[in-house]
DNA sequence: TTATCATTGTTATAGTATAACATGTCAAGA
DNA sequence: TCTTGACATGTTATACTATAACAATGATAA
């Protein structure tokens, strides 16, 4: 969870905050700013269309569709074919600035980008609300569980849906 | 991972077995057996479609399309429009007799039916198989991660993709 | 028997994703 | 400067996954 930067960071710091209000134009920003620094390092190339798409992901913190994306990215000017959306947001998911949820084929844009991390998903069936939770502890159980079958993990994916704090108290 | 009966069950007491060569009659011949019993129990029905679409699915230790599924039992004289598949399907995983693997769209037969879990699958890239991993600790530790956020988990899907112990020997 | 409900069949359509090829852009080396 | 090659985008077409809605059938219980 540690940061590249020394600013306070309340967005992405805690990741409960997706639930809670705060700055999130800085979530937004900050995250930007590291995609942009991590895609130079690579010698990488955030273009125009990678770029917005990411921006479009920023939006908030829900998940989006490709053709969500795609709707925006084609009034904007870009391409308005299936393939643009998706080599975008594959580009970005490679690039770990962005996950995709397999649970609501949707892309969510990445609060921890230059973390190593794989992260945890907590999808809020109320708001469509998607928080990245900690998963080091996840994880590793789950490594365990495999290790003990013998089998290795190259990717995994860890989803939870039900209600967050907010959802729960309106639901009352 | 208590069984019901008390016969040895190599197949499926444990569930990295699944990668391995196994006495798989007796997984499949148990699991129906214990899928009838459980349907019974409910005082639901086990119905043609849906029997045999279980029977598909545990044929071997892998994941399914719906489509996949819909061409075996439009072959044999059952509907053949999805929604005949997606119905027996959806039964099947409502019931606990089967689960989707999201990462694959794709379902396969459960191999502890009537016991509670929520499984953990590990799903080898090399040969397609899919096992179930004992998943409390890592339930558990995603429960933990969800709490601290005040997040109520109702469902979660765990997957993880890899190598089983068979592939990473064929690699080398 | 008849009202009722669950199940299955069927038509139609919505939503998600990728293959394949053409075009354009940019930067490094001849 | 020109060329070349790699990467990126545009575009066409199609494949794959999933569900809504209604009709027909079959089991069940009053």
């Amino acid at each position: 969870m540690a940061h590249l930067h020394t600013d306070p960071c309340p967005g992405c710091a805690d990741p409960d905050l997706a639930f809670a209000a705060h700055d999130h134009a800085h979530c937004t920003s900050d995250a930007l700013a590291r995609a942009d620094a991590l895609i130079a390092a690579k010698g990488l190339r955030l273009t125009p269309v990678r770029r917005r798409t990411l921006e479009i992901l920023l939006e908030d913190h829900r998940a989006l569709g490709a053709y969500d994306v795609l709707t925006r990215l084609a009034a904007e000017g870009y391409g308005n074919q299936p393939p643009v959306a998706y080599r975008a947001l594959d580009f970005l998911e490679e690039q770990g600035l962005a996950h995709r949820i397999r649970r609501l084929n949707a892309f969510t844009a990445c609060m921890h980008p230059g973390e190593a991390h794989a992260p945890a998903f907590l999808i809020c069936r109320g708001c469509d609300t998607v928080a990245e939770a900690p998963a080091a502890p996840v994880l590793a159980a789950l490594e365990a569980a495999a290790a003990n079958s013998g089998f290795t993990i190259e990717r995994s994916n860890i989803e939870a849906l039900g209600l967050c704090p907010a959802c729960q108290d309106a639901a009352v």
